[in-house]
DNA sequence: ACATTAATTGTGT
DNA sequence: ACACAATTAATGT
């Protein structure tokens, strides 16, 4: 655990940061699609994404569900940071896409830190400011362009984020990350491999910009 | 190898 | 949005 701690984070914290890190932080493997937080949990713990990646999705009422934001190596959840210091529950899910390795934090550490650590209040703010942004973004698609452009986007992110073209998903699964229906995304999904940027057969989407060169 | 079933995708209204 | 058809994958015999 060390070692990956140390390779992905040793640019961004101290050295006593670090140490304090490794003694406090607890060491998790997850599998794929488990389940880490849950809407209206209690936020116990902060992660640290070691490896892999976790989508955070937001929820209504009647259980629509609503991509917001991967979060990839290097980041940490920027809703659990305000949720902590409010000590608020938890306004999203968290689900794991990949495999992945993370540090859990304790919440009350993170706010010792924000004192105590140059590097931690910059590794937050930034942290917060990376994810405004995409949030910006995400808003702009969701009013300004449509579902067709909307759906483009949201397999390229992924295939950017799992690091593969190939993706392994079903109409359906990605109809619910967008909140559309299944047969809305068959249709546009058609509409894009016409267009020659996809290629879909069952259970497979290829986004033929991340394909290794064939 | 073949038949059965379930899940995924396509299409017309 | 719904219903149904067509296709494909998974499983049992």
């Amino acid at each position: 655990m060390k070692a990956s701690l140390i390779e992905k984070y040793h640019y961004i914290f101290e050295e006593k940061l670090l140490k304090e890190i490794e003694e406090i932080g607890r060491y998790k493997t997850v599998d794929a699609e488990v389940a880490m937080i849950d809407h209206g949990d209690k936020i116990e713990f902060m992660p640290l994404v070691l490896n892999g990646a976790i989508k955070i999705l937001r929820e209504d009422k009647e259980g629509n569900e609503l991509l917001l934001y991967y979060l990839e190596v290097g980041d940490t959840c920027a809703m659990t940071m305000t949720c902590c210091i409010g000590g608020k529950k938890s306004n999203i899910r968290a689900i794991t896409e990949q495999p992945t390795e993370l540090i859990l934090i304790p919440v009350g550490k993170m706010e010792d830190w924000l004192v105590k650590y140059k590097s931690w209040r910059r590794f937050v703010f930034d942290n917060y400011n990376v994810r405004l942004e995409e949030m910006l973004e995400a808003v702009d698609t969701l009013a300004f362009h449509n579902m067709e452009e909307r759906l483009y986007k949201y397999l390229e992110n992924k295939a950017m984020v799992l690091g593969d073209g190939r993706l392994n998903i079903t109409h359906y699964q990605i109809a619910n990350e967008l909140n559309s229906s299944r047969v809305v995304i068959s249709r546009l999904m058609k509409k894009l491999s016409d267009r020659g940027k996809i290629r879909h057969h069952r259970n497979v989407v290829e986004v033929l910009k991340f394909l290794p060169t064939a």
